[in-house]
DNA sequence: CTGATCAATTGATATAGATCAATGACACTA
DNA sequence: TAGTGTCATTGATCTATATCAATTGATCAG
């Protein structure tokens, strides 16, 4: 880990919204900030749980995910390295409002709400950067409404695999450790469904799916399905 | 229009963020602040069009709702005086994301976003407050997005119903402007099934409608109803 | 008063997708 | 090497809810 022993000044590692920070700032950052290694399948926190700390992933992949009841999820995003994990609730009632775990290994830092807020108030651009990417992730869940609630299962589907290729892997074909399971809990289906909706895509030799890698073979396609529903 | 001349210092119906700010900063807001009344139905923000302003509600009442294909719709919020409507893209993409629409006889106060940036980078706990709202934003959204996915129609309706009451109008009974079509839209049915699911509502005693007046009459079991989805 | 318009309601029908159940494919271990 | 657990796949139902169609009020203009 030697990364371990780098002060955030010297870090190539930095979330871009902590570029406009100057020594002093990441000064204080690295006195409180605490570096993690997760495997994967492991939980990095808990929703319901105290938000303590802001949590930026420098390497390795998140998936963020909202528990309902009996076991239901909802995933609402993936975080990649370098960025952020914007828990919402620390600025409302100091609870996380959804679950993280790692999906690969992980490594993230953990800088203290408090010391984070402390720079919103002093530093003005990094307030403003802050603003932005908490915009982005409400206008993300705009997004997902939309998909969930508009669409019917082919246009989901496709949907979730443009998501993935160019959003989450940014990569065709891509290879990735989700399970049917997981790409369910993206658009609010059925494992089951999500089987039958990819078999249906290779019929039509719009994808291939080998394993855990999927080659998207006509984007087009499927942008015109996941357009009309 | 007594308030048309009211200097933004002496407005009462200030928002509650804007009670951190000075008389010098006020004066900024006041200049630039543009008054306007919108008729019920009226438009006030188109989805996609250009957003130079934010929107302060003063009187009346305003949904906000993503328009997707086919005229399908998903209301995502309703803003009462004195509140905010937080629009996503002005740090973003300078874009409105949804569109808002009076409910009824509406006035709001436009104020350039430019201003308003500047105030968020010149004031921190303007800043403070203006981000712990949008994290609210957020978390509405997130719950919106899991009463949809994972509950069927007996909970949605229930938690519509709780919505209105509780927080829209905080009235009960109360009485609404929305058409069934709107309450549909909040909760991702048909406009046939929320008046199924009333009737099946009212049968069971759970509440009494009489034209746009609703009376929750058993909450705790609407409660029930919600939770168990 | 009388069509005309529009929302609410009700009933009949269709269907997308969930659920249930069985099987197959590996990986791991004892 | 058999045994166990997990996940993917496939097929056979079932059902919640959308869709379609018809009716009833309500409101409004002339």
């Amino acid at each position: 880990m030697k990364q371990e022993n780098t002060h955030c000044i010297h870090c190539r590692n930095k979330s871009d919204i902590f570029s406009g920070l100057n020594d002093l700032e990441l000064g204080k950052v690295n006195d409180c900030r605490v570096r993690m290694t997760y495997a994967p399948g492991e939980m990095i926190f808990k929703q319901g749980s105290p938000c303590h700390d802001f949590v930026c992933v420098t390497s390795g992949l998140v998936k963020c995910f909202i528990e309902g009841e009996d076991d239901k999820k909802i995933i609402i995003g993936f975080v990649r390295p370098i960025e952020y994990i914007f828990s919402p609730g620390a600025y409302i009632d100091k609870r996380h409002h959804f679950t993280a775990i790692a999906c690969e290994e992980t490594s993230v830092c953990l800088v203290s709400t408090d010391v984070f807020q402390e720079l919103v108030k002093s530093n003005s651009e990094f307030a403003n950067d802050f603003i932005a990417k908490i915009s982005l992730q409400t206008i993300n869940l705009c997004h997902q409404l939309t998909n969930i609630t508009h669409k019917q299962i082919p246009g989901r589907m496709a949907e979730t695999l443009l998501r993935l290729s160019q959003v989450v892997y940014k990569q065709n074909p891509f290879t990735s450790c989700l399970s049917r399971q997981d790409m369910a809990d993206m658009c609010g289906m059925t494992k089951e469904s999500v089987v039958r909706a990819l078999k249906t895509f290779k019929d039509e030799n719009i994808i291939t799916v080998d394993g855990n890698t999927i080659h998207l073979l006509n984007i087009p396609m499927l942008e015109t399905i996941s357009k009309i529903g």
